[in-house]
DNA sequence: GAAAAATCCTAGCAAATTACTAGGATTTAA
DNA sequence: TTAAATCCTAGTAATTTGCTAGGATTTTTC
């Protein structure tokens, strides 16, 4: 019932880069060093953000990565299921139709954990981007604030 | 991020347990033939819902557990608190003062681990066993109605 | 008093998952 | 041509999950 390093090292990633990737491309290294996050490991989360096409990559020496879409486009949901597959806590809920499953409309809890993903779906469909990147702003200009370092 | 067989074999077995336990104590075996879990496995789970203070323990032959409060006053919080250990989704939130995170004030992604958390605990709180017995049994009676096997 | 039916307690262990590490191939700017 | 970057595929140690196992203890029943 946790999220993954997956979950929590990208979605801080994709924070730092859509700080950073306004004025040129982000490379992998850079936001590896300010997150305190292994280069080789991240390496794999971007690639995991590109198929579901929230950032874009340039190759070559002077590349990395850039959102794809508007930060405001970009919702915390897009990005926990690019990086954790879907957020269903339960796989068999009522919407799905499995035939694995044999108690068909005899099963109680299915309603249970349908109820559970529906929330935590609505919960992180409701923030996007932006609204982390200007918290995070307004936060650093704060005296007492600190680097990310959290959720290693 | 899945919720593992305690949660999901736990919750059915509180279940069954709640609907058969009026008359007389219901015992290990009974429900895991009824629900198709393993005995020895399923002993292990009724202990946490023991120590949760959520079911009581009568010993010797003829034995059995029954519930220790009203079907009403149990949620499907307490039951999957009990079992999967806190819903917290990622520890580090805004309310934990762990000194491990050197974030403090600067840390953007726990306001989204917090909002998480709320929303799943919120949820499950909503839902009590009262309700999902009274589904079960409206379900039973329906025609074409099965026994519940689903979320092996 | 003995046997049977039940919970209680602790340990172990195979399979799956997680969290990386490693070694290169390819692309592109300078 | 070199250096800086992404891309691609495999391997692997540590952790967690999902059980199994062996017995000790308690209580009812015959």
């Amino acid at each position: 019932m946790k999220i993954s390093t997956k979950g929590r090292y990208g979605l801080r990633a994709l924070i730092d880069l859509a700080q950073y990737s306004e004025i040129e491309p982000v490379s992998i290294n850079s936001i590896a060093m300010r997150q305190g996050i292994s280069e080789r490991y991240l390496e794999q989360l971007m690639t995991l953000l590109k198929k579901a096409g929230l950032i874009k990559s340039i190759r070559g020496a002077g590349g990395g990565y850039v959102l794809a879409k508007d930060m405001s486009d970009i919702s915390v949901g897009d990005v926990l299921r690019a990086l954790e597959g879907n957020l269903e806590t339960v796989e068999c809920t009522a919407y799905s139709t499995e035939d694995s499953c044999e108690a068909a409309g005899g099963c109680v809890t299915k309603y249970v954990w349908q109820r559970i993903n529906e929330s935590i779906n609505r919960t992180v469909d409701e923030i996007n981007l932006k609204q982390l990147v200007d918290e995070s702003k307004s936060v650093k200009n704060h005296p007492s604030s600190e680097q990310m370092k959290c959720n290693k």
